[in-house]
DNA sequence: CCATCACCACTTTTT
DNA sequence: GTGGTGATGG
């Protein structure tokens, strides 16, 4: 480590390494660093902004940084402006996605859109898509709004037009898609709505198709530094070369080994062959680790390395000492979480803050387990992402009375609330609403406001007449600028809302209220943190929260999130947990070499995580999809070398169970590489038949209604006595003929 | 028109 | 366990 020297300087008070300085200090064209992971990527592209204001006299203004999440964005505005006293005023620093928008909402004129356009989120996009293939008459069972949506944004992620689509050779399959992605786009813009792909490529085709807009924004940015550029897509490319087509001064950081979203369009290509598009690349490695013991260096090292695509590297480990990875086995995953909240509580009442830990895993469905346990044990903990707060109902419907407000041409959102709370506008009055506005070619809310509801019967005019006074007063408050908390409260009384959720006294209504409340406190708080910000403002800011964003590091809590989440995060303490074969890698990754490795480098961002401890963990057998499935460890586990870590057996410290209970598998140790894939049931088969009346040592007597597969994979559903029907794997279920 | 219940299919990762 | 859908009865 050594200080920079030259003349008195932020940079000065900055410790970075001799390659980061020289990174950070370079202006002789576009740059890429290879930034592996807990190498101080956040520090130097923090130090490269300082640079570029402080020493080369650029104005924010000027700079175009796109982050991979807005939290490190505020993040690393706020370091430049207190810890540094940088002024950043009109520095551009955001995710792509948040930086897109407040450009297009600049000059969404030249679009076609007004600058108020909503964004919708992939709910909404759903809906869109459902309502124009039951209109195209496209069986839903032929191709899902989902289906849809995944071909959509492929095209979208790689700036393809619907009419570039439409001129491209394709089955009927890909037509009919076309057709849809074109109607689509049709109805995105009457409803003066972008969906997130719609973002990157809208801006793309801005700069595409306007020079002058081009000039203007080519000439004022005079660098564009991106973050993660392992994960930017297509489109995002276009839009950098673009940009910085004038001045060529690019800075990408990121790191090959790290690129977990290629399922989401990203593709790594684009850092591997930046040199090929950004002539007059200088590269940078950064491969001095400041985070990781050298165990876990050692163990994530050898991880990675299986894998063909990549740029090879070797992270260098610079702390001294450490103690070993630890890989356990567990009999389940109650077994697994149970032994996960035993070492937790141990460390919280020992060394380690539980802010300090994460549990890491796959997918969402995961964290249950891990809650419960530590619900149990009273162990404080915090849930980053699943089904984030935006994303609740209740929420969702207070947003879309605000986003039509803001914008009224959106029917999808005036279709959501329509009868939120039910005021007898059922579907019959629906369909109505919009056959009468497609007469009147006006949007939903447009009809309901400013034509006269004679065709209506008198209680569908009583609701209609309703919204209607509800979205004059709104309107007159929004057009008076009165602040945003204040309409929301004004809709939730003039609605009856809450009044509605208060009637009914089911505990989900309360924990409704609960969030409702907590919606007005989140508005009332940023309104008084942003008083000149619109309410357009809020909604986009919502539109584009992710997961990571809501968390708190200081937070005194354990933290659960997945491995994708986790990503850009640290902690002295990580669980990798549920590292079995299915899950990660991914069941439905297994055909597929490359995404294997996609998976791998998954696998490879979650040790990488750790910083003083790593547990990696599996259990035999886990209760997924209602019911219990064996499980073997991952294909990820048995490549490393057992050498590099230590491996303890909690399933065999059980206590021989009684011959009944005992699962029907041999149930092997682990034994590091030199286990085959032979994870072997043993044959004691029993006959089964549909129709048969059999016995189950918990649910008593049943009746086989169905049966599936055969032999280790049979499954079957059967009906109890009590009425209970359940579906069970044969050779677990231990059912007796009856 | 609305609330309720039974049944279904689905659970990879997310801006 | 979830959530969405479809049939049924109030």
């Amino acid at each position: 480590m050594i200080k920079a020297t030259s003349g008195a300087s932020i940079l000065d008070t900055m410790v970075l390494n001799p390659v980061q300085y020289e990174a950070v200090c370079y202006d002789g064209g576009p740059q890429l660093v290879f930034a592996g992971a807990g190498t101080g990527k956040t520090r130097v592209l923090t130090a490269k902004i300082a640079f570029l204001i402080e020493q080369k006299k650029i104005l924010p203004a000027q700079i175009f940084a796109a982050t991979f999440t807005n939290k490190a964005a505020a993040e690393m505005r706020a370091r430049l402006e207190t810890v540094f006293g940088l002024p950043c005023q009109g520095l551009w620093i955001g995710t792509f996605h948040s930086l897109c928008a407040r450009l297009l909402r600049r000059q969404a004129d030249k679009l076609g859109f007004p600058a108020s356009f909503t964004i919708y989120d992939s709910d909404d996009q759903v809906k869109l898509l459902k309502k124009i293939l039951l209109q195209y008459k496209i069986d839903e069972r032929v191709m899902t709004p989902r289906s849809v949506a995944g071909a959509i944004s492929k095209f979208k992620n790689a700036c393809v037009t619907p009419a570039q689509a439409a001129a491209r050779e394709g089955s009927f399959y890909d037509r009919e898609i076309n057709r849809i992605y074109e109607a689509y786009q049709t109805a995105l813009k009457k409803a003066a709505a972008l969906d997130f792909d719609d973002l990157l490529m809208q801006s793309v085709l801005l700069l595409r198709n306007f020079g002058d807009v081009a000039a203007h924004y080519q000439d004022f940015f005079r660098y564009v530094l991106i973050d993660e550029y392992q994960d930017t897509n297509l489109a995002q490319f276009y839009f950098v070369k673009l940009l910085a087509a004038r001045h060529n001064h690019v800075f990408a950081v990121g790191d090959d080994d790290q690129s977990i979203y290629g399922w989401r369009g990203a593709v790594v290509d684009n850092i591997l062959s930046f040199e090929k598009h950004f002539t007059g690349t200088k590269i940078f490695t950064l491969e001095q680790n400041y985070r990781s013991t050298g165990p876990i260096l050692s163990f994530a090292n050898e991880a990675i390395t299986p894998n063909v695509h990549r740029a090879r590297k070797r992270l260098q480990a610079t702390r001294p000492g450490g103690v070993p990875v630890v890989v356990s086995q567990y009999r389940d995953d109650r077994d697994e979480a149970d032994a996960v909240a035993d070492t937790l509580a141990a460390s919280i009442a020992g060394a380690c803050a539980a802010g300090e830990m994460a549990i890491l895993f796959r997918t969402n469905a995961q964290s249950r387990v891990f809650e419960e346990t530590l619900r149990k044990r009273k162990i404080a903990y915090k849930l980053v992402g699943g089904t984030s707060f935006y994303e609740r109902k209740e929420i969702k419907d207070c947003l879309a009375y605000l986003r039509l407000l803001a914008n009224p041409l959106d029917d999808i959102s005036c279709e959501r609330i329509l009868n939120v709370p039910p005021r007898g506008l059922g579907e019959k009055t629906e369909g109505a609403l919009l056959e009468y506005a497609g007469q009147k070619q006006k949007s939903l809310l447009q009809t309901i406001c400013s034509e006269p509801l004679d065709p209506f019967g008198p209680r569908a005019q009583r609701g209609l007449q309703d919204i209607k006074s509800v979205f004059e007063l709104l309107g007159e408050m929004n057009a008076r600028k009165e602040s945003p908390h204040e309409i929301l409260n004004q809709m939730l009384t003039l609605t009856g809302y809450l009044d509605n959720l208060e009637n009914d006294d089911s505990e989900v209504s309360e924990n409704r209220i609960e969030n409702v409340n907590e919606l007005v406190n989140a508005l009332t708080t940023w309104n008084e943190e942003n008083p000149d910000k619109s309410l357009c403002d809020f909604l986009e800011e919502v539109s584009l929260v992710s997961d990571i964003d809501e968390w708190d590091k200081t937070a005194t809590a354990v933290n659960l999130m997945t491995m994708h989440c986790a990503k850009g995060l640290e902690f002295k303490t990580v669980f990798l947990v549920g590292c079995e074969d299915g899950i990660l890698p991914s069941r439905q990754n297994f055909d597929d070499e490359r995404k294997i490795e996609e998976e791998r480098r998954l696998f490879y961002v979650g040790i990488t995580r750790a910083m003083n401890a790593l547990y990696c963990s599996y259990a035999l057998q886990r209760f997924r999809f209602g019911m219990v499935t064996p499980m073997a460890p991952s294909r990820f586990l048995r490549a490393i070398d057992q050498k590099s870590y230590t491996f303890i057996d909690t399933s065999s410290a059980y206590a021989p169970p009684p011959r009944s209970e005992t699962p029907q598998f041999s149930r092997r140790d682990f034994a590091g590489p030199s286990v085959k894939d032979d994870y072997s049931y043993s044959q004691e088969t029993v006959q089964y038949h549909r129709g048969q009346q059999v016995l189950h040592k918990v649910y008593g007597q049943g009746k086989i209604l169905a049966i599936n597969g055969f032999g280790a994979d049979m499954r079957m559903t059967v009906l109890f006595t009590d009425g209970s029907r359940r579906k069970m794997i044969a050779k677990y279920a231990q059912l007796e003929i009856a």
